[in-house]
RNA sequence: GCCCCCAUCGUCUAGUGGCCUAGGACGUCGCCCUUUCACGGCGGUAGCACGGGUUCGAAUCCCGUUGGGGGUACCA
């Protein structure tokens, strides 16, 4: 058996997908998965094409499909075929899909693939553990049922569940990112693919699209490794029923998991990608550090996505499970941060501002004046756009509601009205003349204390020990507002 | 319970029998720069989970143990 080398794919060799749970979050193994998924499809210039799996409604949210997309579109990840771009092989929404799927299974019963089974969970799970077998899952009871006993379940109005005939033999597959898998048929049990409602399950509605979507590799996490073995011999029924072309390539990337160190300012175990948003993490940072949870671009660790897809093998992915580190995911993000430009960074930091109240949107000329002036002094350290609102807060925050965070003790006392005295006198309020007259004022004292001279000054007008840097703050603040605050500091 | 998978510094990883007294990055620690913090520069810290094999030789191969993950659905 030759297998294709995959440096020799050409993009019609390659349709990869995307799909989803609409669950109005995603979590971020599903934005790993779709930026794997991305950067193969377009490293070889093919299709990805995006499906949205929302057919347990259970699981999904209503309308959940556009925070996908709206998801997708924040992190710069595009598609060729799906909801919003269309394409040739929808519908791409599962809940459009459902006549497709009964009309598929009808077909399978028809020609005997699948079969009507009438047991029920607790029956099942009944006969395994008087039976002492090691299998796992179903038994294959209704198989070949009795027309009796067939007779007495439909009599008691019983309604079975439809399950595939799984082949005896077993199953053996090369996964890209595993190796050879096999697995022994009683490992493998027949298994639902119609609920006794009818409503069609995963197994079936996942394998059935990629067939008839011509799915060529399917990239997911490796929490499916284990349905691979099921979906493989279905989908070559399905090819001999004149649907897809057969089992495609499969890659399982491996877990994330949480991080073993505690940490309290980490989220939730099953938060999401909203969350990051909100904490002010950018796509590039968010998708660069993904990237690195099982994958590595040679020594390089800062990247951007298009970077990624050039140089993207998914051969070259580890199958050893990744840890998620919040201090690593903000080293990467606040590596991009250095990247961006000043103005766009500055446009990106206003909806945290706006957020806090301390700015309008859009902004007042006013607002838009004092931030253009502040971000040279603010972008080389912040490590994300949140930390905009600690830093600048200060500037926009209006003088009644100004509190300093940080405290000053009665010992500042004395170099905060020695400094409000020579900037009350000062004519020339820029930050050359500022600084002038505060080295003035504070007489000089000797080795690590004069590093701490101006801390009472800091804290009084910026809130906090930690922030721009003094002399521009105060000038950027201006005369009656920072004297105001002085003031106030000296009660 | 049973089945499968995984196992190198705190974290992500390089390493596919000798080039490894194990390399890089992030973190962390120290110093320099800097009237705060950050950035930047320099230096340090720290690892082959354990126990048996195989071999002239093992982080690399085999077995077991331990730990972690997944599965065992009319979830995905």
């Amino acid at each position: 058996m030759s297998e294709p080398v995959l440096g020799d794919l050409r993009p019609a060799d390659v349709r990869v997908r995307f799909s989803p749970t609409p669950t109005g979050n995603l979590h971020l193994s599903d934005v790993r998965s779709a930026l794997f998924n991305w950067a193969f499809a377009r490293h070889y210039g093919g299709v990805l094409v995006l499906r949205i799996e929302d057919t347990d409604l259970a699981g999904s949210v209503r309308g959940g499909h556009h925070s996908v997309i709206d998801a997708l579109r924040w992190l710069g990840i595009d598609w060729d075929e799906g909801p919003a771009v269309g394409g040739g092989n929808g519908p791409y929404r599962q809940s459009e899909r459902l006549p497709i799927y009964a009309e598929a299974a009808r077909t399978l019963r028809e020609e005997r693939a699948a079969y009507d089974c009438y047991c029920t969970p607790e029956e099942v799970e009944q006969r395994r553990a008087e039976g002492g077998s090691r299998a796992q899952g179903y038994d294959g009871f209704c198989r070949e049922l009795g027309a009796d006993r067939l007779a007495v379940w439909q009599a008691q109005g019983r309604n079975p569940v439809l399950r595939y005939r799984m082949p005896d033999e077993p199953v053996v597959f090369d996964d890209l990112v595993r190796g050879q898998v096999a697995v022994p048929p009683e490992d493998v049990p027949d298994y639902a693919i119609l609920r006794a409602n009818g409503d069609p399950l995963y197994a079936l509605t996942n394998t059935l699209d990629d067939a008839m979507m011509g799915i060529t590799h399917v990239i997911r996490g490796d929490d499916l490794l284990a349905a691979t073995p099921r979906q493989i011999p279905l989908l070559r029924t399905l090819r001999q029923l004149g649907v897809g072309d057969g089992p495609p390539r499969y890659a399982h990337l491996p877990s994330v998991t949480r991080a073993v160190t505690e940490d309290e300012r980490a989220p939730e175990p099953g938060s999401g990608l909203l969350e990051y948003v909100d904490r002010g993490f950018l796509p590039e940072g968010l998708l660069n550090y993904l990237a690195l949870l099982g994958w590595r671009m040679g020594d390089r660790d800062v990247f951007t996505i298009d970077e990624m897809a050039a140089a993207f093998d998914v051969r070259q992915v580890g199958p050893e499970p990744a840890h998620f580190d919040l201090h690593r995911l903000e080293a990467v993000n606040s590596a991009h941060m250095r990247r961006i430009s000043l103005p766009d960074m500055t446009e990106r930091v206003i909806p945290f501002l706006a957020d806090d109240g301390l700015v309008s949107e859009p902004l007042t000329p006013d607002q838009r004046r004092l931030l253009d002036a502040a971000m040279p002094w603010v972008a080389g350290r912040m490590s994300t756009l949140s930390e905009v609102v600690p830093m600048l807060g200060f500037l926009f925050v209006g003088e009644t509601e100004f509190a300093p965070v940080d405290e000053i003790d009665d010992a500042d006392r004395d170099v905060l009205r020695a400094s409000y005295e020579a900037l009350s006198s000062l004519g020339d309020w820029t930050t050359a003349g500022i600084e002038r007259a505060l080295q003035e004022s504070s007489a000089p004292t000797e080795g690590d204390e004069a590093r701490e001279a101006f801390g009472p000054v800091r804290v009084a007008v910026t809130g906090r020990r930690v922030s721009p840097p003094l002399f521009e703050s105060l000038e950027l603040l201006g005369r009656e507002r920072s004297l105001g605050r002085l003031q106030a500091a000296l009660g």
